[in-house]
DNA sequence: CGCCACGCAGAGAGCGCTCCCAAGCACTCG
DNA sequence: CGAGTGCTTGGGAGCGCTCTCTGCGTGGCG
């Protein structure tokens, strides 16, 4: 096959001539082959084919001004991408949807607090069509970089100053946090748990108020001697759970911000002998691969769909792109579902 | 008047203009000012501040015909990225090595068996200067695909092809599996134990095979019946663990091939009343973040150092895209070094 | 004081592609 | 039978940037 010609790769050109039309119907059939006669279409392909061409990426870009690739971007310190599988599976979806889409993935992985010079100014480079973004705690910088830039990004996870899911401002795609918290602290109840704990995420993130709501919601009255706070890892889980005992050991049961601080207080409970679920029921939220079914009890937990939310934040981003009307470029945040999932720890 | 009309970003003429220098004078100390007169820089430097100039980076390319972006290419089946930090942690690595160089990172992962067109088709287009391979099965298509692109490429992790970790054809890096592996079977038997099986990754990867040859070894007459084969996740390691029991009830030590498999190992091992280290010790492998120090008792484990690992695969790939002359862009291999790390298992 | 050499700036030619516009052409309709 | 209509096709102008090559100014040196 005629393989790489070492040194340059055929042009439009080459192939125009080999078919024996010109450039512009190459290009014409090419791009889809729209109003060109059958007859020419297949010379063009064969010359396509016998030549082994492939556009030239950079040539196109220039002139069509579109990229064809799609920005990731992740501030996140570096513990949480590590320990959570969250992100391979964000990006997992994605990639399904980008790939489905012939748009390409460039992954941003900010790289200290200094980084964000460097975000800004491949962003104004013009060098993707839009951008995906994650991971914004309250005060990230990040999107009034983005906003600047005027880069069209879909957000992950409801950033922290829009207010309510309803919010039309900046689209994002989010799990129903709140409403799966409310969901995990109703079954407890309704399993007739009377002290209800809650281990709470950082502060910061939305994630984790939208869960402490939910679970207000529920517990209106709930006595903050029964609410701890971490850090969404397991041993920080674990830390909470103590203080929760200590403060409280007649609590009856728990509903951890996510399954790493559950799967640590599931730890700190048998440690001090407190069956589970019996003494304590105990709750975790995102049914995370590999944790939440493989600890001992499994856990009951509320289980989000994120590689879903991985390709909704790709459709939305694309569909906005996609979209010749510069104006109407404003998808809709998308809030997804969540679902409780019964095993053995409640 | 020079103003940026919202919309089109200014050009380097712009800048030009502005500055009062010709388009070419304005590259030069876009790209660094060399043998250009420090007031002209001047000049133009403000220019480019007061206009906001950013350079089009597709113009840049195809002119120059370099991308300043590197592929990573995972082609491994969606199971394992999830569950394993192991790409996480290698992709931050190789984020900031190529960040560090001004270099992007288009990540490509493989959507479905049917999906390595694409891939081919993407690195033939020239979209990248070059590649970084991960997961190299047996029979894989990938390299021959790599090879016949023409793309420059370190491979992470020893390509099954290749025979010995000195092979000098492809590039790649890889821990020492095989040392490691030895260092832990050692290790089990100076603990004084005598009967050490040893689970097994899957047989078509190099690092299971690399392995199994550093148990094989230290135990060169190994009973073959104290050697089970998982798949590098929990609950094939609990598997593996329970064939282990049941054809050799009297081992007194355990290797497993890595830590997931290892914890798997450990729950079954539970399960059956085993004491841990007391009857069975036992020993994993990769120090993978949030297993390995978190199971009950922590595992004893070789830790190698996966971040490192990209960032050198990173760093080959650029020195050898560097190197002006073409033909010396041959980087050799690297086997970084592993450490046992002791802690309650074994 | 004149000539040569060298350093620095500008002009211009593309890189490979898309897309606008006009030319060519077969048909149809009046 | 001529003009009109609608498709195809080709020509050509750039997209923004780099880089070679030329030209000019200046300084050094004979």
């Amino acid at each position: 096959m005629p393989d790489q010609s070492p040194g340059s790769r055929p042009t439009l050109e080459a192939v125009a001539a080999r078919a024996g039309v010109s450039r512009a119907t190459a290009s014409r059939v090419v791009n889809g082959g729209a109003g060109v006669r059958q007859p020419l279409v297949d010379k063009v392909l064969r010359a396509v084919e016998e030549l082994g061409y492939v556009p030239n990426h950079a040539a196109r870009t220039l002139v069509t001004r579109r990229t064809g690739a799609v920005a990731v971007i992740i501030a996140e310190p570096e513990i949480r991408i590590f320990s959570d599988p969250f992100f391979s599976q964000q990006i997992r979806g994605i990639s399904k949807e980008l790939t489905a889409h012939d748009t390409q993935l460039v992954l941003l992985l900010l790289e200290g607090p200094g980084d964000f010079g460097r975000i800004a100014r491949y962003l104004a480079g013009g060098h993707v069509d839009g951008a995906l973004a994650f991971s914004l705690h309250i005060d990230d910088p990040l999107p009034g970089i983005i906003r600047r830039s005027g880069t069209p990004t879909v957000y992950g996870g409801r950033p922290s100053w829009t207010s309510a899911p309803s919010d039309q401002g900046v689209p994002y795609v989010d799990a129903d946090n709140r409403g799966g918290a409310r969901a995990a602290v109703q079954y407890l109840r309704d399993l007739g748990r009377a002290r209800i704990a809650h281990i709470a995420g950082p502060a910061d993130q939305t994630s984790s108020t939208d869960r402490l709501d939910g679970y207000r919601d529920v517990l209106l009255d709930a006595d903050p001697a029964l609410i701890a706070e971490g850090e969404f890892t397991v041993e920080s889980g674990a830390r909470a759970m103590r203080e929760l005992l200590d403060r409280r050991p007649d609590l009856d049961a728990v509903f951890a911000a996510n399954d790493l601080m559950a799967s640590g207080a599931l730890r700190v409970l048998r440690e001090r002998g407190v069956s589970v679920p019996d003494e304590v029921a105990l709750v975790g939220f995102d049914d995370m691969v590999s944790v939440a079914e493989d600890t001992d009890p499994p856990l009951t937990t509320i289980r989000q769909d994120v590689e879903g939310q991985g390709r909704l934040m790709a459709r939305l981003l694309l569909r906005g792109l996609d979209k010749d009307s510069e104006e109407a470029r404003a998808p809709a945040s998308v809030i997804t579902p969540t679902t409780l999932v019964r095993r053995a720890s409640a």
